[in-house]
DNA sequence: AAGTGGTCTAGACCACTAC
DNA sequence: TAGTGGTCTAGACCACTTA
């Protein structure tokens, strides 16, 4: 007999909670891939010696947290997020007539560099650390809009090179999720003005001096993790921020 | 013996959801009020003829939803976010440094004007609709640092005085609700760079031509009914604003 | 000790999908 | 038709709160 979730550790931890570790954890070792089928139900359910209501907790967990889809009648899915749409969510500059775009990324600049005070407090970094800085910058419609300049650590995306930066296929964030395991799962930005200095006023078509939106944003993973700094600096003439707000549905986990 | 919920709606929907719905109803009705203990869950699972598993998917749903709070051993309560606090969350400008403050509001101007066109598209209104505007100037910290330009319908806010906006003691968002039954539940904000004309130079002691930040904000009841057009100004060289962006952790059940 | 929500079971029947 | 997830039942026992 196979031993059960419960008998393995029997701690505080509810059921439910240990099979949806268990679940991620197959995840993890690749035992089921992107867009894959996992197990029926029934199946998984004996598999962990738990009841179908007990599975179907843990599995609705996973399917509110986009790691798996259902589908009625076919199955459940592992969730093909990655590719690109996912990640889309956190780009938010459109055109002022509401008109979305991809950007299309053009990078400007590679550096392995000391990190300076303000990256090591955004990313929780020690005196000494270094970091890989690139800067970006982004077309929609065809015009220069945007200038990323990035900051990540060295220890955490060790290895980083330009030429992956340039070849990646897709979202930056997809990219950090499938070459270095990194999940960004939520962002903090403040918006101010500023002007734009030489290599900015270059880079997006503008005067010396012209006013331009100033985003600073810290990218999370999970456990509040700091993964990324970035100030991106917006050409707002034709181009706009989106900002939302709502009461219902979804706390604000990592608190205001 | 009383109906139960399916018998007296035998439709495709199911019977949780018109569980959740007979809750909101009995909420509504103001069978329970704001902070109040609703009935356990045994009691309501008889009263509405389902099972407690059933009872209990109907409730995790309000709690998801922010309009049920539940804390074990002591029972299931009303949310309570009304007077001020629940309102703030909305106001997303803080000092550089991160500090908050609740801003002093100092009514500027109130007319009662034709509505232009870009408000009569923003609010829905028909040609020849009348609008109240008004005009707040916002400080923090003791200095000027927001202007609001604000336009509701004459037709939803029938009978809004320049004086019950001078003497409101709460939150405009709050005031709304207490005086006018009409609720603020979502905003759409769009954040672009302007500058400085004469009256916000004055307003907000910078120079004409200043570069400020720019919010042009929609506020939504519910079902997505527009309720009030806003720009505001802000002068950002000590503050700036808060966008923030979360993957997991709800839907959004109104669909912005 | 009594009452609350939190977890869990071992099924049932239904709606949908694929073959 | 067979297999999937979607819904629902009628309980059980546990952890926590209040008195």
């Amino acid at each position: 007999m196979v031993p059960t979730l419960s008998q393995l550790s029997p701690t505080g931890v509810p059921l439910y909670e240990q099979v949806k570790r268990a679940v991620l954890a197959a995840l993890a070792a690749g035992e089921w891939k992107q867009g894959e089928a996992i197990p029926p139900e029934k199946l998984l359910s004996e598999r962990f010696g738990v009841s179908i209501g007990t599975l179907r907790k843990a599995i609705d967990e996973l399917v509110m947290e986009n790691i798996l889809v259902r589908h009625q009648g076919r199955g459940t899915f592992v969730a093909i997020h990655s590719q690109n749409q996912h990640f889309f969510k956190f780009f938010r500059i459109v055109r002022q007539d509401g008109e979305k775009a991809y950007p299309a990324t053009e990078l400007q600049r590679f550096r392995h560099i000391a990190a300076s005070e303000e990256v090591r407090e955004k990313l929780h970094l020690s005196p000494g650390s270094k970091v890989f800085e690139f800067v970006n910058a982004l077309s929609l419609h065809g015009e220069k809009v945007i200038v990323d300049t990035i900051c990540v650590s060295d220890v955490m995306f060790r290895g980083l090179t330009k030429d992956q930066l340039r070849d990646r296929p897709s979202t930056l964030y997809s990219f950090y999720q499938q070459m270095f395991g990194i999940n960004v799962i939520a962002t903090d930005e403040r918006v101010r003005v500023a002007v734009a200095d030489a290599d900015h006023a270059v880079l997006l078509n503008v005067d010396e001096g012209a006013p331009l939106l100033e985003l600073r944003r810290v990218a999370y993973s999970f456990h509040q993790t700091p993964v990324e700094w970035r100030v991106s600096k917006v050409d707002t003439r034709r181009y706009e921020y989106i900002g939302q707000e709502h009461m219902l549905g979804g706390q604000t986990p990592y608190g205001v």
